[in-house]
DNA sequence: CGCAGGGTTGATAGCCTTCAAGGTCTGTGG
DNA sequence: CCACAGACCTTGAAGGCTATCAACCCTGCG
């Protein structure tokens, strides 16, 4: 089965038989289902696999001591994961909803971006992206209000998202997840949420949210 | 003058004459001088250029529209940024003190990385590095205390930082980058300076910070 | 010697958290 | 098909941490 040429570069829905040159390791990967809430590996682990959402969705989990928790990233269909750690994980990663990952041995692909400028090139993209999605989430934590914390996650997200309808955008984690990736507590993710839809600017469920007036969202969100 | 030898991959130091893959660049750098802050680059900029903390001390910046401001790393001696951009720069680059920086054209980059995997190996290396620290610096902003994110910061410095002396630690910027870094006040930065010294953790000077219990500082930012 | 910029300290306020109590949905078993 | 249990979500009240506002201090420099 041709996985990954079904999936983006980015995630984003793609032409079906463009090469990509990450399609070079795929004769090295394994498939790997992960239910709701189990690991596809711990802190700490060695980091001897990086991976690839083939379904699903996955978030990278930091816990401290005292049980305070920080979602680094939800992974959708077709990134990749694991990418950055090196002898050992420094997050976990655990399925968000039951998922399916394919999962490529590291020095394999250590090996082939040795020979192989264009999967080399690709990597460095990839790496690349997640860096300045790195700082544009650290912006959101170290200078943004509750409200344009959760509206900047939430176009986010409805950037980053496959757009199964126009309107509906889907959130597969729960409020808790949300909390711990945006330095909130649930609760005030809710109180936010309800304000919001006070505003008209979104509708609720518990499975997501309605975009009801994106622009509206975009300012809530300071961009 | 053979300026990279000199300098270390992760800052610290390194012996000289050892090669480092980084050198390659060497021949197609420039060298910049810019005060006290001045900016190597706007946020907007095309992105033409990868640079290197040759001497001094760079950070990264954000700004709002309404002034809030987010420093998204602090860039040492040895340090490359600027990697991460592609078309234009997210973030601009100022001297926090006087510095030198060099300077290589990003096709160059691009181009050598095509043909030599030793480089494209360092520069995934560094990318590496820099996501993990973005990842680390998430957790301090979305989940850290002021008091944490203070000690983690102080203990992130004392690990990159070339030792001048074994307690001294050296803080070229001033109270307000530090604040506009960990998502913090002036004031708040002062309190929590003054909180340690009075629990003998740290001296304070304008110019950095005496640690006189490394220790109890890592307790504190609770890693 | 006085000024300017950064640093420090104090008082008050506000945003978000914490603690608490329902409410709602989902899946499971009778 | 329905009832129930538990997880998740929502809403309310009170409190705490950090921001804001304000004043003062210190230090380097012209």
């Amino acid at each position: 089965m041709p996985v990954l040429t079904q999936i983006a570069p980015s995630g984003a829905a793609r032409t079906v038989g463009q090469p990509d040159a990450l399609d070079l390791l795929e004769q090295f990967g394994t498939t790997l289902r992960v239910s709701r809430d189990e690991e596809v590996y711990a802190e700490g682990d060695p980091a001897d696999y990086c991976c690839r959402v083939i379904s699903g969705c996955i978030r990278t989990v930091r816990l401290m001591e005292d049980g305070r928790r920080q979602v680094g990233e939800f992974l959708l269909e077709g990134d990749l994961f694991g990418l950055e750690d090196v002898g050992t994980h420094d997050f976990s990663a655990e399925a968000v909803t039951d998922s399916v990952v394919r999962r490529y041995p590291r020095r394999m692909i250590e090996a082939l971006a040795e020979t192989r400028p264009a999967l080399s090139r690709r990597l460095r993209e990839l790496m690349q992206a997640g860096l300045r999605a790195a700082h544009e989430r650290l912006l959101r934590l170290g200078r943004k209000t509750a409200t344009e914390r959760i509206a900047s996650f939430l176009a986010e997200m409805d950037r980053r998202s496959a757009h199964a309808g126009p309107t509906f955008l889907e959130l597969p984690m729960g409020r808790a997840d949300i909390a711990d990736h945006l330095g909130l507590t649930v609760e005030t993710v809710c109180r936010v949420l309800a304000a919001m839809k006070r505003d008209g600017v979104v509708g609720i469920a518990r499975t997501g949210v309605e975009l009801r007036d994106r622009r509206a969202l975009r300012a809530l969100g300071a961009e």
